[in-house]
Order: structure tokens, then C-alpha cells, then sequence
DNA sequence: TTCTGTAAAATAGTATACGATTTGAAATGA
DNA sequence: TCATTTCAAATCGTATACTATTTTACAGAA
């Protein structure tokens, strides 16, 4: 079976493009977030042939920057490419989504460790207000990128940008599995009180407690979605 | 102060290109295999501006496979790039060389422990048949992609396609502070003894022991090129 | 029917060309 | 001298156009 993007979601990506009201001045930076979101979304499911010249259309530029985010997505690991037959959206399966949860759980504990014995009092209360300019906002619609946001605050004392990406990278590679859950289930309510205990931790200096906290944390969320989805990802389409 | 690259450089870049021998059918890879391999041995040192056409012009090619793999660099962490300015090799610095050593080795004793239990026989076979490639082998010019090579071979049993991106960058960027040390210590003989005792390790199914010996193979290894290397970055311009 | 082979259509890849932006250097004024 | 303005050269960004490759559709043979 062959998976194409269509003329309907070509133009959804279209108006994918315009709800995310992104800087026009950087085409392929655009290109690469709008492409991204629709992948995550499931917009592009696994295994759709991005044709270049449909996606220029819906962005209304050329080829060029498309390519250009197209080589960005791949290596992020959310495209497969091959020389003179093109970009297709890379397949998902269970393997993948506990190998990023792994991924996640464990980077981030490195970066619990990494960065507490660096944080000074504003950085923690920078994370703090973040916190709570998160709780106030209730639109879930973004809720993901706020998490991520958050979670990148904490280990910003760590001054580690490779591991940042990292970080960022297993999230979205992540979220196109928490994504799946998150339509059936409706988006949960953000546990901000976990939040608030990591940062008392942080905030006590006590490295061993932030770890353990943070592994309940992302790993109790984890969980629940491999049992969910585990079900629903098998005798689906796997490269 | 403004580095550029010069003619010179570029002549190099050129050469470069031929000596690596690489598949001429595709382009934008070519080229960034040719420009990272610059960057980590240092002819393209740190804040070189990378001139679209001098590049193109050296690869024999035009500016749009160089843009692509000049992007596909900056998700590598190689280059930096800014609208309208273009791209620029990134800056090194000890809490780079520092943060790359700490990522590698975190990296990789996760993926031991992610790999040893799912070895086969067949695995392993297949690490020692490597190992001994590698030891009649006596092309150091090549022994880093060997190295890393034979480190990924030991993890292929984890199936972790992200994690062994990761590991793949995380070798890259400290590949180019442990190429200063080689210049001024000479290449170092390889250590296969140590090679051999984490595969037994392996094959005894001894997972602790294989995350130690791994720790302390990369470990001893890093603090060397630490040591060496600290006074020589220090002064140095940082971003 | 099923299997070719072949021609047409679709798509990828990129060199070229050109407008837009930045940079560098000379000219001017303080 | 030093700062500022101006203009030319260098460089970037990418739309367009063209070639190369792959895919598709179809005709005829087995």
C-alpha cells in the first residue's frame, strides 16, 4: 500500500502553516516547524511520501527551503530519505516509542544530575514562574511544548546545548506516540505538582531526590501510554 | 578578528573531496561528509565563515546541495547559522570538549547495558570479527571511524536507532578536540586488550562488569585528552 | 489472465539567474 | 583622529527552468 499526501492535506498543511504564525522571513526554519507538527500531529501518518512540489505549493514557496527542512526532519529521525525517490515520513512502532521513552527518562535524569549543583537562586525562580505562568494558561492545545519548555529550564544551569537537543529530539520523537493517547483519551491535566516538587528539591540541593522524583514523573506518564498504545501500534505497518 | 576561508583552504577542501572517495551520485551528502571531516580535523578551525560559492566551486557543484548539508551540519552542532549571514563553524571550548566526554560516556554505558542483555551468539561474533579487522588494520588515519564503528557494533543488539545518532554525534563533537591531541601526541596505539575484555564481558553476560570496563575505557581515555587539552583551549576565543 | 516491454507522466535533483541583504571601503564631516 | 554616511561588492535566499530518474499506465505477448 502506498500512502500519498493528498490534495485535503496538502491544504490542511496549509492551514497548518497559518495557525502557527511563524516568521515568514525564514523560509526553511518555517518549513521544517510546520512539516514537524504535522508529522507529531499524525496530519502526515508514517509511511506518506512527502512530495516536494505538493508541500511548496501548500507553503507557497519553492522546492529549495523545502528540501532544506526536509534534510533538517531527517536528521531528527522524523523522515527516511533515499537518493531520487524522496522524503517519506519514517514508520512508527512500539520499539520506537519505548526506545524514546527510554531515551527520554534516561537523558533527563542525567540532567537532573548535571544541572542542580549548578543552579543558582534565579534559576530556580525563573522555573518557578514558569510553572506558574503554565498553570494559569489552560490552553492544552500547547501543553507539550510548554513541558518541554519547563523541563529545559531545569537543566538550563547545566549549560549542556548538546544535550538540550538531545532532550528536545526524544521529546518530539515522543510525542508522536503520546500524541496517539492524547486524542482518546483527551489531554490530562498537568501534573504541576510534580513540577512544584522537583523544584523544592532542586531547591534543598538534594540531587538524589530531583533524580528519583523526575524518573516517577516521566516515567509513571510513560508508562501509561505504552500500555494504551502498545495494543493499538501492534500489526500496524512497521519497517 | 574575521577568519575566512581562504583559497587555500578551499583548495584543500577540494582535495579532500577526492581523497575520501565518496559516492558522487549524491551530492548534498558528499558535501557534508567532506565539510564535517574539515571541521573535525581542524582545516576549517572554529568561526570560519563557510562561503556558499568557494564551497560550491570546491566540490564542483552548486550553492543547493551545499546549503543542505551545510543544515544537515547544523543539526550535527558543527556550524552555527543566522539568516542572511550564513554559516559558521562553531565555536570549541573546554565546556564543549567537557560536555561531549560527559555525553559520551553516558551515552554508551546506557547502551551496554540496553545491548549486552539482547546479544547473540551472532552479535558478538560479529564484534570479534570487527575487533580483529581492526587489529591487522594499522591505518590510523581511519582509527576514530573504526572506533566508532566497533563501538556501535556492541550496541546493535539494543535495536536503538535515535540512540545510536546520538552516540554517532556526541563522538563527532568530541572527535574534534581528541584530533588536537593526536596532532601533538601522535595517533595512540588502540587499545584492543580493552576491547576484548568488555566482549568477554559480553559474552558472560555480566552486564556491571561490561558498564564498568566501558566506563573506564572511555573514562581514562577522555581525562587524558582533558588534561592535555584545558590549558590549550583556555585564552582561546569563546562564544 | 499474467507477464513483459515501452512510452508518458510524475517526481527528484540542481545549475542558473536574479532580487534582497549584509559587508567593506571610501568619502565626508566633526 | 575618529565617527558617520554612502555606495559598490560580496554574499545570501530562492524561484525558475531544465535534466535525470522513477513511477505509472498501457499495449501486446505468453
Amino acid at each position: 500500500m502506498k500512502i500519498m499526501g493528498s490534495d485535503r492535506t496538502m491544504h490542511q498543511l496549509s492551514q497548518l502553516d497559518r495557525r502557527l504564525k511563524l516568521d515568514a522571513s525564514n523560509a526553511p526554519q518555517r518549513a521544517a516547524d510546520v512539516i514537524r507538527e504535522a508529522i507529531v500531529s499524525g496530519l502526515l501518518p508514517s509511511g506518506s511520501s512527502l512530495k516536494q512540489t505538493s508541500i511548496a505549493d501548500a507553503l507557497q514557496c519553492s522546492k529549495i527551503p523545502v528540501r532544506e527542512a526536509l534534510r533538517e526532519l531527517e536528521g531528527q529521525g522524523l523522515v527516511d530519505f533515499e537518493t531520487n525517490r524522496g522524503f517519506v515520513v519514517s514508520s512508527t512502532s512500539v520499539s520506537e516509542m519505548m526506545e524514546s521513552f527510554k531515551l527520554r527518562l534516561h537523558l533527563e535524569k542525567f540532567a537532573v544530575r548535571e544541572s542542580l549543583p549548578k543552579a543558582t537562586q534565579g534559576d530556580l525562580d525563573r522555573v518557578e514562574a514558569l510553572i506558574d505562568e503554565f498553570e494559569t494558561l489552560k490552553d492544552v492545545s500547547v501543553s507539550s511544548h510548554w513541558n518541554l519548555k519547563l523541563h529545559l529550564a531545569f537543566y538550563a544551569p547545566a549549560k549542556m546545548r548538546h544535550l538540550d537537543r538531545m532532550i528536545k529530539r526524544a521529546h518530539t520523537i515522543a510525542h508522536r506516540y503520546t500524541h496517539m493517547y492524547m486524542q482518546n483519551h483527551g489531554e490530562g491535566v498537568e501534573t504541576q505538582d510534580e513540577h512544584r516538587k522537583i523544584l523544592d528539591a532542586y531547591r534543598q540541593g538534594e540531587v538524589d531526590l530531583a533524580v528519583a522524583l523526575m524518573d516517577s514523573h516521566i516515567s509513571v506518564a510513560s508508562n501509561r501510554f505504552a500500555r494504551d498504545l502498545k495494543p493499538r501500534l501492534r500489526g500496524v505497518h512497521e519497517e
